[in-house]
DNA sequence: TGTACATCAGTGAACGCGCGTTCACTGATGTAC
DNA sequence: TGTACATCAGTGAACGCGCGTTCACTGATGTAC
């Protein structure tokens, strides 16, 4: 039956916030639109006056997760969070670019678009956070240590021995620190 | 029909090569056992008196693709192929780490195993090559720059803006070159 | 070494299943008067 | 403001398709004698 546009709207964003939890925890390919409407507290058929296809569903579902970025992160700091076994264990709400990154290349050009530009909003914030004597040592020192975090979030996740995966994260944040503190001194 | 005991070894080995490159360049779910079994010039019905099932195949594969690491890589040096253009560009024969590792967390575990023994293997290779004064600063610059390799890979791959994408790639060839310059005045 | 035949690797049709998507239908909404 | 009805968001059965896997069959291999 039919809701008010209040309400649909409403519909729209659970659909989305269900679909950005799932995605993230099992992938784009193993998520069904099925999955994804129950999940939202809907059914399956209602899905298509909400989106054309599950492609649209998860270019919007890039964008919506990775809307709100912060003005401003000091890269040592935010891995002290983001280099975490709490956020390594939580899959469903944890980093869209770890979770989703290495899959998204095989998307859509509409979806590759949305990943592109919350980078770039991440970059920036994490450039303005950086340590440097210049702009230029501050981007570089931003890319260093953002790759370094995702990297190393994804390689600890798939690591089944728990000491390994544990010693990449304090290393690589230990590594992240340690190149902070050099660009500092000659800041 | 059946065939010589060295034919069904070598089929064996088509079947490992071609997984190995339709893996890497579409992941482990898009790629179906029927692609699989014609790329390697078979067909279907005989991929399962080789392997128990798919699931099987996916951690052959991944130590079949991970068998034969260098004894000893230096980090820095290692980046500049391995972040490189040509490398970002060649999905069906890049690293398997950057291009499978995020997807492996939710395979059996026995791909999880596999990989897990490739990347304790590489990371040995690279600790061997880090420069450092101590073991633990030698193994710290690895992980270090190790994750900074997967991560700026990763994100590089799915940038759909080329020169954010180079930039990647460069700025990261940079911050490990610096951390390493940093840790051989150190040693 | 030569022959007879049991073995078994590979073939290709067929299976059951779950997926993305469609569609006829329902009934509350919200607009025209 | 109240009423009549066209609209349309959501439902759930159904669709076509492609997947992983099975299986009866084929015919070359390789062993027993």
């Amino acid at each position: 039956m039919k809701v008010t546009r209040e309400q649909m709207a409403e519909h729209r964003r659970k659909i989305l916030d269900a679909a950005a939890r799932l995605f993230r925890a099992h992938g784009f390919e193993a998520v069904t639109v099925a999955e994804v409407m129950q999940a939202a507290g809907l059914t399956h058929g209602g899905f298509y006056g909400h989106f054309k296809s599950k492609d649209e569903l998860i270019a919007e579902t890039i964008g919506h997760v990775l809307a709100g970025t912060a003005e401003s992160l000091e890269p040592a700091a935010y891995a002290g969070g983001y280099l975490s076994a709490r956020h390594r264990d939580n899959l469903s709400g944890g980093c869209p670019f770890a979770g989703l990154g290495a899959e998204t290349i095989r998307q859509t050009p509409e979806a590759r678009a949305a990943m592109t530009a919350g980078l770039k909003r991440h970059l920036a914030a994490l450039t303005r956070g950086a340590p440097g004597a210049t702009a230029a040592a501050k981007r570089r020192a931003a890319i260093g240590s953002w790759s370094a975090m995702v990297g190393a979030l994804i390689l600890s996740r798939f690591s089944d021995d728990p000491k390994l995966s544990d010693e990449l994260l304090k290393e690589t944040r230990a590594w992240i620190a340690k190149g902070e503190k050099a660009a500092k001194a000659r800041a």
